[in-house]
DNA sequence: GGCATTTATTCGTAGGATGATTGGTTGATA
DNA sequence: TATCAACCAATCATCCTACGAATAAATGCC
């Protein structure tokens, strides 16, 4: 039925237990769980530890706890698992991802964009000429206007998948110090993808905006798989 | 500095405060949170609340806990939020998200397809020609050619984000019951996909991949946000 | 000064007590 | 008999104290 448990930490493991054994189907979509004083006998672990384990997976969607009723399997699977599975791969796919939604961001901005969303695109783009020879302003500056370009394609699922990639990516970057190996972007460049968003021409917009960071993912790949 | 907690669950309030906190940048990356007994008296709850509370945190990601030593901020962003988010927005946009990374995926993979690649590809369209007027069984044969072409693509990266979306769209259209409002692409349309992934036509591919999906976004968009 | 030992701090786990909420049971009443 | 309010048992939610385990810092010996 529940395996015991061992090692590791034990709340994890009973994390892993129930989560097996949901997966399994060994309780199906639905179906109430045992009482916390029965998980506890069959994980031989105490109170306080299996509420630490269903609150995860409660968390994660996977259980539902009633109080005054009881516990009940909500989905077989882990959503979140998704995302975590996404940044244990390599750092040029994630690019190569985040350079597709960029580049069609562009496209939808292209036809899409207020002028609102243009005010602020240029808002930020200014401000990143401004910035000059000073790399952390002139990159927050940098993000900022990427940002506001896939919001201008007012898309909220295309941006907040943007967002995480984006996030996650800049941060491997910092973290891992190859600054320096990645090219730059011009101001220029920058400019006329601006421009052709603002013309409504949405195949150079989405090809202008690919141009950018696509030297990028060529100096990244070779280390990992050279084609 | 933390919300006092009074609705809802404790420990979900508990959760919701120091993921506000943290995200905040309250605590930097690699920072120390102070110990549990400071957590109680600063969120106003008992050590076990802060504890399921740290522990969920600590699942996904977002903190670290060592024993003996303390719980440290790892993470700003919580991968499991950007899904939920995405889950929350319209189904006209995760479908625009998915016709992209599909478009994008069948460029790739007119590059990139192996031999094998091709054979999975073929067996599956023949497959979903045969399921003929059995609906269930082609639409079955149908989602696993599309995810055979990204496949395609050698990116995982790439792949887990359209299999997240494949199955959150499958399922919502399911759960709707709103299947005989979409238009459903022929065969044809298929051949000529994978006919264009055989041949290395990367642009055709893209354009095909997209016009299969595009008819059920149009169908699907004018009751939200009519253009 | 270097290194082993001790100590203090902190998280991990255990188990019990009490409150809050729910669902079903019971019983009175029309 | 049907209805409905009051009651009761089961269950999760929260809190509490206590002790174990691991770590880092302080200490003392050589």
């Amino acid at each position: 039925m529940l395996e015991r448990i061992r090692k590791g930490s034990l709340v994890e493991t009973a994390i892993e237990s129930l989560r097996q054994a949901i997966e399994n189907g060994h309780w199906a979509v639905g179906e109430k769980l045992p009482v916390e004083l029965e998980l506890c006998h069959a994980l031989g672990v105490s109170r306080n530890t299996v509420r630490e384990a269903v609150r995860v997976l409660v968390h994660v969607g996977m259980l539902e706890t009633r109080q005054g009723d009881g516990t009940y399997v909500r989905a077989t699977k882990d959503a979140g698992e998704t995302l975590r599975r996404i940044a244990d791969t390599e750092l040029a796919d994630q690019l190569e991802v985040r350079i597709m939604l960029e580049s069609e961001a562009a496209k939808l901005a292209a036809h899409r964009r207020t002028d609102d969303d243009l005010a602020q695109m240029t808002r930020y783009l200014d401000a990143r000429a401004r910035a000059g020879t000073n790399l952390r302003e002139r990159i927050e500056q940098d993000e900022r206007f990427h940002h506001a370009v896939v919001q201008a394609a007012h898309n909220p699922a295309l941006l907040q998948l943007y967002d995480y990639f984006s996030h996650g990516i800049a941060q491997t970057i910092e973290q891992t110090e190859m600054n320096a190996d990645l090219p730059e972007p011009s101001q220029e460049d920058h400019e006329l993808l601006l421009a052709a968003i603002r013309r409504g021409e949405a195949d150079k917009a989405g090809r202008l905006a690919r141009d950018l960071l696509e030297p990028s993912l060529q100096a990244l790949k070779p280390e990992h798989r050279p084609e």
